[in-house]
RNA sequence: GUGGGCGUAGCUCAGUUGGUUAGAGCAUCAGACUGUGGCUCUGAGGGUCGGGGGUUCGAAUCCCCUCGCUCACCCCA
């Protein structure tokens, strides 16, 4: 027991901590986003990351996986349990129905960025706390608006360098043909329960869908003699469906049709798609979306329809990173100052804060040696954190009453009159 | 929740059939005519070999348990 308590301290399971060289990326994808994000017409949305336990299980579905064993629920008040966002569609259908924004403007768009958290076991690019991008549109059922957001996730990644990932969309119908199709595929499959794997025969009953997405090879040549969701789907989600396909051709846009993807959120209403990278693990997916016109129904509020997608950071990352050159990993130039400052001599220590504040008010970034180490230890320093300048002040500046300024690049070496004439040299640098 | 792999210095890893004070590279720090970086050279610090127990004269090495990480499964971004 005491050896517990003598552990040293860890981040939680599945949850990292991001240094400044790797939060660059971070920063890299989130103004590629919200900028591609914001030329389309969304805009940000900050929801609590707590919500109503309710409002995921009436959602998502209360029979799914996240809701059943992976929500992170906490007790709030005597009756009432609260529950870390495991995403973040449902709690931005939550906010667009408790403000009635249906009422004066129907149809809106939004993002949001931020931390999601599922309880499950963490494996490549997939967290307990992990990180989503999304847009949703919201109050319209045209399937322009799907064909806009998987453009957008597009851009987004274009914008970020990333190569060869793989847009695949289906259709998975509506609560009118899906019930039907259901019907049918349990119908089919039964005949080759024997042949299905273990978790097959389960999901026969759970989740008829999931079978088509199974990964044992027997599963897989089985759902290849089954009728497919497109024969099965009504006039209505094919026609939509057909829109949404065609559009895609027309702007350009290359896509598969993957009539195995199946959505795990039970909200999913015709399109569904996914992005995915080939330099993955076993799950590639980066990006996921689709229609979801029932759940703001399914909440309480108003037949609505609405459309968008997540897509997850870490797991974006890993692709982006795996396509990149290595050497961009490194580049650290955003993160070096302007200048920095080596004073030599203890006497000579205020004056140098004194400058490196008048600096930095003019915009220059700039640090100095709080360890007060010897000469060539700051000058090690100012070198290995790329400092384009160098500002040497000791007894002999001092008592002249100027300012030594070196340029680490060419090794010139010069004196400045004051704090002003710094100021103009190391700007004409940036 | 289930299965596989791996835990030796801050990092990447060596470590022979069990055999003295456990090593290297990189990184860190310090020096090389004391006011100047990078390159080179010299040196230093840094490890309860994940933890606990067992076998043995002797364990980083063999056995058991445990914890951690990781990959995969279920599921999902």
């Amino acid at each position: 027991m005491e050896k517990e308590n003598e552990k040293n301290i860890k981040a939680p399971l599945g949850m990292k901590d991001i240094f400044p060289e790797e939060r660059q990326l971070w920063g890299e994808m989130e103004k590629a986003a919200r900028e591609e994000f914001e030329l389309s017409g969304y805009y940000e949305i900050r929801t609590p990351v707590f919500e109503d336990t309710r409002l995921f299980v009436r959602s998502i579905g209360e029979t799914t996986d996240i809701v059943e064993k992976e929500m992170y629920t906490f007790g709030d008040t005597a009756e009432s349990t609260i529950t870390l966002r495991p995403e973040n569609t449902a709690p931005v259908m939550r906010a667009y129905l408790e403000y009635e924004l249906y009422k004066t403007k129907k149809f809106q768009k939004f993002y949001y960025i931020g931390p999601m958290f599922r309880k499950e076991r963490p494996q490549a690019g997939r967290l307990r706390q992990f990180h989503q991008i999304g847009i949703e549109a919201i109050g319209s059922y045209d399937p322009l608006l799907d064909v806009e957001t998987i453009k957008i996730a597009t851009r987004v990644y274009d914008r970020l360098e990333l190569s060869g990932y793989e847009v695949k969309i289906n259709s998975i119908g509506c609560e009118k043909c899906r019930p039907g199709f259901r019907k049918v595929l349990k119908e089919e499959l039964s005949k080759y329960k024997d042949d299905l794997c273990e978790l097959c025969k389960i999901r026969l009953d759970r989740n008829v869908f999931r079978v088509l997405d199974c990964k044992q090879k027997k599963c897989k040549e089985i759902c290849k003699n089954v009728s497919s969701i497109e024969e099965h789907i009504c006039n209505d989600c094919s026609g939509h469906f057909k829109t949404v396909k065609n559009t895609l051709k027309d702007i350009e846009l290359e896509f598969k049709i993957d009539p195995h993807l199946v959505r795990g959120l039970d909200y999913y209403t015709k399109t569904v798609y996914e992005i995915t990278h080939p330099s993955m693990g076993a799950r590639d997916t980066i990006c996921a979306g689709g229609r979801y016109d029932n759940l703001i129904s399914d909440i309480g509020g108003p037949p609505t329809g609405a459309v968008g997608f997540a897509a997850g950071m870490e797991a974006s990352m890993i692709a982006i990173l795996n396509t990149r050159k290595k050497e961009r990993e490194k580049d650290t130039s955003q993160l070096a100052p302007d200048a920095y400052i080596v004073s030599i001599g203890n006497e000579t220590r205020n004056y140098c804060f004194k400058l490196l504040n008048t600096l930095r008010q003019s915009g220059i970034s700039v640090d100095m040696d709080y360890e007060c180490r010897s000469t060539k230890a700051q000058m090690r320093t100012a070198n290995k954190l790329n400092s384009r300048f160098t500002i040497v002040i000791g007894p002999d500046e001092l008592e002249k009453g100027v300012i030594k300024l070196k340029d680490m690049q060419t090794g010139d070496e010069k004196l400045a009159e004051d704090a002003n004439e710094i100021v103009q040299v190391v700007k004409r640098n940036k």
